[in-house]
DNA sequence: CTGCGATCTTAA
DNA sequence: TCGTTAAGATCGCAGC
């Protein structure tokens, strides 16, 4: 016969029901932010990735098992009678796992009364016959019986082929003797019961003698085990039935034409609204979308009379979306590459004027562009839209213009409409209210040879839809907003704190403040040194060098080495936990846990904050200038980071020294007004308890007030260790804290401990009576809210899980005292800087640290910002406990606190 | 080599 | 099981 002039196509037959299961029992558990089960589809789709990764098949077809009987419990009522009920959770994602098939674009099959073994079956059969070779993609070993030169076996997962000579390798038998195994030895997991007695080795050996089922029965004869002839004659019946059940059936009536398997590769974009609802993010990345741009009117202005034309244009409207681009995340090194304008949906424009690469054609002169665009950008009444647009306001304003009009950004707002949200970026927005799936910053960035570029060097004609989508989208996400925030009661809180914060917090970064770099440095080698010391100090303690920064070989040193008594395992339990409170209690026992507390404070230092700050200063500026990010913490705070200025050690002498690097300018000092006792102050409000409210309105040491109605003594004999235990109860209160864990930090028995806060409670009774009813309205609303109206959704609230909802519970009374006290920090922070604009001073606000806000103010202007600063903020809201502001002055951090 | 979870420490 | 909210360093593993 002569060769066929081509290849033989390959057809690839899955089986998707075994892969359900699989997938389902691999992965334990996995499940999205709402819950929904997610194990099983994540397994699948790793499956299907890998095959069209690894196989690129041509041809491909996915067969599930429909519900209901089959055939075989017309033969055998009991078979797979031993199957639990598929489980719910498994259940309600065969759906999404049919929606991923289909988004992969390959065909699934189903047939009442048969079985998807069978449907392979018949379709490898007659897919050979038609000249295909044929792979069946299942891990189930059944399949076997059906290899033959043309047909094979592969499992993706295990990355394992199956052939005839695989077969023949391990078993020593031709793949339809496969069969008759299954009908000796019969297979457990569908209940078919073959031969008792008989297991898969007997059934291999008397078929590697006799052939098949049918030889051994005409040879019964020359059996020589007397036991195995009775069981074979006992169960002759039982046997060809069996063997017939594990028979796959390759004439199941079903109509399939193989080239109608032809894969024509995934639709990304259906692919991409699965795995979002699903939140496979780290999938979503194999699969990126492109956009559909028809009908979008997006412009590149090129020349001088474009330009003309768009402000023109732009200063008839009354809001505009702007985005700009750079070259960098840094607004404050960031290059300007181009600037891009939206004012109705589907149109946008887009500047190039930064764009820096070989045959780049010639654009507009930045700084022309600017000049022109001032008049527009610093008009207030041209409203501003922006996604993060403190980044583009610093930018802009960096570059000559300082927007006015700021209006709306659509990150603020999509952060005040779900704080506990993990991201606000334009795709996710886009993607989750407006069902758009926008062009990727990678895929606009990306260059043919696959390295991400600048986007100075990103071609024009890829930069003009990437920005001005950037701004089309912020503009329809804006309109999708305004009503969505007025929904939730929240315009109020956009309009008069979090949007008048913007600018506040934009010239706070510009701003920066001044590091002394030299002590920084002396202070990094004083640490080196004695870091060395330490570290030599350990290694002849434990008698070997390890490495000290790694809490696993701490552990084994000093609880398998030293044998120290184990104190606990870390949270996961699959280790010791070496953290301070066990090398605290440990250190009585022995040398080296003292040490090693030592070098992680110290090397924390050194590393975190001595070594990282000092990297971190602006060489033009000698300044750093942090990012304040206000749209991260689910309570309302602000967070800062590169560097966090808001966890700079103050504990501790050695701590401290970091402070004093942080330096007003010459002559200048720094001004610290700092809320005191504000979370507890707002406590009393809420809770109209009157001897809290008491304490504060007489200015009484709190902690000293709570020793005295906990212990049951007079506030004169309150000793400082009584305090110290009250100030604990105090801030557990807040938190929510349980008696296990009272008792744990007082070093109490825990019977002590809930005495303690049945006290409290008996005491402050308005508090437990706040407490309980701010959890009981959570439970009927499904949320939280501050005096501002913040909210924060409690999902867990009314959750049968008595974990996850008392962790809502403790969210629940604890984001209402945290975020109210963010929203009054916020707003003193808006009135203290147009205060300090209003009266001219030069004195600027620097820092804000949750119930701290820094000033540097010249010596001229010291006594009137001290008293206007510390006044507006006692003022900024009425309560019914005062608020109090301490102040304090310095010629550098540690001094002004 | 990069990304990511786990562990630990710093602050309010 | 057991007190909130963050950022960040480092280790060590998994996957490329």
């Amino acid at each position: 016969m002569p060769e066929p002039a081509t290849p033989p196509k390959t057809v690839y037959l899955i089986d998707g029901t075994a892969y359900i299961h699989r997938a389902y029992h691999a992965i334990r558990s996995l499940s999205n932010s709402k819950g929904f089960p997610t194990n099983a589809v994540f397994g699948f789709a790793r499956m299907l990735i890998k095959l069209m990764d690894d196989k690129h098949p041509e041809f491909a077809a996915m067969f599930f098992d429909s519900r209901g009987p089959t055939f075989r419990h017309d033969m055998y009522p009991d078979y797979k009678a031993n199957r639990p009920p598929m489980n719910d959770d498994m259940a309600v994602q065969i759906p999404y796992i049919k929606e991923l098939t289909a988004g992969f674009n390959i065909p699934v099959f189903e047939l009442p009364g048969y079985e998807a073994d069978d449907l392979i079956g018949t379709v490898a059969k007659r897919s050979a016959a038609e000249g295909f070779d044929v792979v069946m993609v299942t891990g189930d070993k059944d399949f076997m019986q059906l290899i033959t030169g043309r047909i094979t076996i592969w499992d993706p997962m295990k990355d394992e082929a199956i052939n005839r000579e695989t077969v023949f390798a391990k078993h020593g038998l031709e793949p339809p003797q496969m069969l008759d195994v299954l009908g000796l030895a019969g297979d457990a997991s569908d209940n078919i019961p073959g031969v008792p007695g008989i297991g898969p080795k007997t059934a291999v050996t008397l078929l590697q003698t006799f052939g098949s089922m049918d030889g051994i029965y005409e040879h019964m004869d020359r059996i020589t085990s007397k036991i195995q002839k009775e069981k074979l004659t006992a169960h002759k019946e039982q046997a060809f039935l069996s063997r017939e059940l594990a028979r796959i059936n390759t004439n199941s009536p079903i109509d399939i034409d193989v080239s109608s398997f032809r894969v024509i590769g995934p639709d990304n974009a259906k692919l991409a609204k699965i795995f979002q609802k699903l939140e496979f993010r780290q999938l979503q990345k194999n699969f990126p979308v492109e956009s559909d741009l028809s009908g979008k009117q997006y412009h590149a202005i090129l020349d001088e009379r474009s330009l003309s034309d768009l402000i023109d244009r732009l200063s008839k409207v009354k809001t505009v979306a702007v985005d700009t681009e750079t070259t960098s995340v840094d607004p404050m090194t960031a290059k300007l590459v181009g600037l891009s304008f939206a004012v109705k949906p589907h149109e946008a424009f887009y500047i190039p004027c930064g764009h820096d690469y070989p045959g780049a054609p010639a654009q507009l002169d930045r700084a022309d562009v600017l000049r022109r665009l001032k008049p527009v950008l610093e008009n207030p009444e041209i409203h501003k839209i922006g996604q993060n647009i403190k980044y583009d306001w610093a930018v802009l304003r960096r570059n000559g213009a300082d927007l006015q009009g700021v209006a709306f950004d659509t990150m603020i707002a999509s952060y005040l409409i779900n704080p506990e949200k993990r991201a606000h970026n334009l795709d996710q927005i886009a993607r989750d209210f407006l069902d758009h799936h926008m062009i990727s910053y990678e895929q606009a960035t990306t260059g043919e040879d696959g390295k991400m570029k600048n986007f100075s060097q990103v071609e024009i004609e890829r930069a003009v839809p990437y920005s001005c989508e950037d701004a089309d989208i912020t503009l329809m996400a804006c309109e999708k907003f305004a009503p969505l925030l007025a929904a939730q009661n929240l315009t109020r809180l956009f309009e008069t704190v979090e949007m008048p914060l913007v600018p506040v917090l934009m010239r706070m970064e510009m701003t920066g403040i001044r590091v002394d770099k030299d002590r920084l440095f002396e202070t990094s080698k004083h640490l080196s040194l004695q870091l060395a010391q330490i570290e030599q100090q350990i290694y002849a303690v434990a008698g070997e060098e390890f490495n000290i920064q790694s809490p696993q070989q701490m552990g084994v040193i000093l609880f398998e080495k030293l044998k120290l008594p184990v104190q606990k395992k870390t949270k996961k339990k699959t280790a010791y936990s070496t953290d301070v409170d066990v090398l605290t209690t440990l250190a009585d026992l022995h040398e080296l846990p003292a040490l090693a507390l030592r070098h992680r404070t110290l090397s924390k230092l050194k590393s975190t904050y001595v070594d990282a700050l000092f990297d971190l200063v602006n060489p033009e500026t000698g300044r750093v200038h942090t990012s304040f990010n206000q749209t991260i913490t689910a309570t309302g705070r602000l967070s800062s980071s590169n560097p966090n200025l808001q966890n700079i050690p103050i504990r501790t002498e050695e701590g401290r020294e970091v402070r004093r690097a942080f330096i007003p300018r010459d002559g200048w000092s720094f001004v610290s007004l700092d809320y005191s006792q504000i979370e507890l102050r707002l406590l009393a409000h809420y809770s109209g308890d009157e001897i809290l409210i008491d304490a504060f309105q007489n200015d009484e040491d709190i902690h000293t007030r709570t020793a005295a109605e906990v212990f049951q003594a007079l506030p004169g004999m309150i000793t400082n260790d009584l305090r110290q235990q009250a100030k604990v109860i105090n801030f557990g209160i807040i938190y929510g804290m349980s008696a296990f864990s009272l008792a744990k930090e007082l070093h109490i028995s825990q019977k002590m401990a809930k005495t303690y806060i049945d006290h409290y409670f008996s005491r402050y009774s308005g508090v437990k009576r706040f407490i309980d009813s701010t959890v009981e309205t959570s439970r009927q609303t499904g949320m939280t809210s501050t005096e501002l109206g913040r909210i924060r959704f409690l999902p867990d609230i009314n959750s049968q899980n008595a974990n996850l909802r008392g962790f809502a519970e403790r969210n629940a009374v604890n984001a209402k005292i945290q975020g109210t006290a963010a929203d009054l920090i916020k707003l003193a922070m808006i009135r203290v800087d147009a205060a300090l604009a209003e009266k001219g001073l030069r004195t600027a606000m620097l820092l804000s640290v949750h119930d701290e806000i820094v000033l540097e103010a010249p010596p001229e202007e010291m006594a009137v910002v001290k008293k206007m600063a510390a006044d507006i903020m006692e003022n900024v809201w009425a309560m019914k406990a005062p608020l109090k502001v301490s102040v304090a002055v310095g010629r550098d951090w540690a001094e002004a606190h």
